[in-house]
DNA sequence: ATAAATAACTGAAGATTATTCCAATATTAA
DNA sequence: TTAATATTGGAATAATCTTCAGTTATTTAT
């Protein structure tokens, strides 16, 4: 057995799917060159940025969801967008936000369970110096992604 | 002109796309009917919801970025699922988490701009009759649905 | 208002990709 | 150990994407 899921979902969630041209050409009734045209146009304006899957997470053993609101440390206030790009590094971390509001930064993560949660709060605290974070776990994730579950 | 645009960004943002089996045979270095069978088994086994495209949402026009906390009115606290059903319906939400903490529900909301919003958060709370909800609107957003913008 | 330039549309053809089928191998359950 | 089930992968077919080139529409310049 070659194990494949695991890979599959890792480049799933970031990319490695395309547009269903002569899907939206039925449905549009429009011929697929014309489909294809306007995608390509989209795509080289930038609007968009990848096709992904999304997922069900609990079936793929990232059924932990939590919104994090974030007090950076004084030395990191001014730059913000330092501490947000390298939590966008992160494979756990789904979206990274800076806002306005009481608190600087919120990020959505996605966690195995409350214990790989624990750790991985553990360590972006430690490692970025937050002065304070407030956590929001999601207790049902009714609509992900634009997505209904 | 057919103006075409629009409607592929509404089809693109909840599916309308598909795997690229080839392109990852060759990124694993497998055979495309093995890739092809264990997509299969993860579409069967519902961990895969959908096959969408992820935007740069300024570019179409939605740049306006919120995540607003809400609490419930006393008479529909009880049944925070029937609300959050209703609110994943609407187009401009791109997803509803019931949670712990201070508040009932997170929603994030993409908006054309700070009008669309006020027009939206008006009509919800008068619709849902919420006790309170907290605003953070997004400065800058740095990743979103996995992918790094 | 007219002409020129650019952008958008689309059928036909070819290139690429997905899917089905089936046999072989591996894993799991009895 | 055997039987049942799941996974792998080659070959062939079916379906899809992509390119090209001609047409039409829109925008810009004169």
């Amino acid at each position: 057995m070659k194990n494949i899921t695991p890979k599959l979902i890792e480049l799933f969630k970031k990319g490695f799917c395309t547009p269903q041209i002569a899907r939206i050409a039925k449905k549009l009734k429009q011929p697929s060159t014309t489909i294809h045209y306007n995608i390509k146009k989209l795509e080289k304006l930038g609007a968009i940025k990848a096709y992904k899957a999304v997922f069900d997470y609990k079936k793929i053993d990232q059924g932990h969801c939590t919104y994090v609101m974030i007090n950076l440390s004084q030395e990191t206030y001014g730059d913000p967008e330092s501490i947000a790009k390298q939590l966008a590094k992160d494979p756990k971390v789904e979206s990274v936000d800076i806002c306005t509001g009481d608190y600087e930064l919120i990020i959505k993560l996605r966690n195995k369970d409350i214990d790989e949660y624990y750790e991985f709060m553990k360590h972006i605290i430690k490692k970025h110096k937050f002065r304070k974070s407030v956590s929001m776990t999601s207790l049902k994730q009714v609509k992900t992604g634009f997505v209904e579950l």
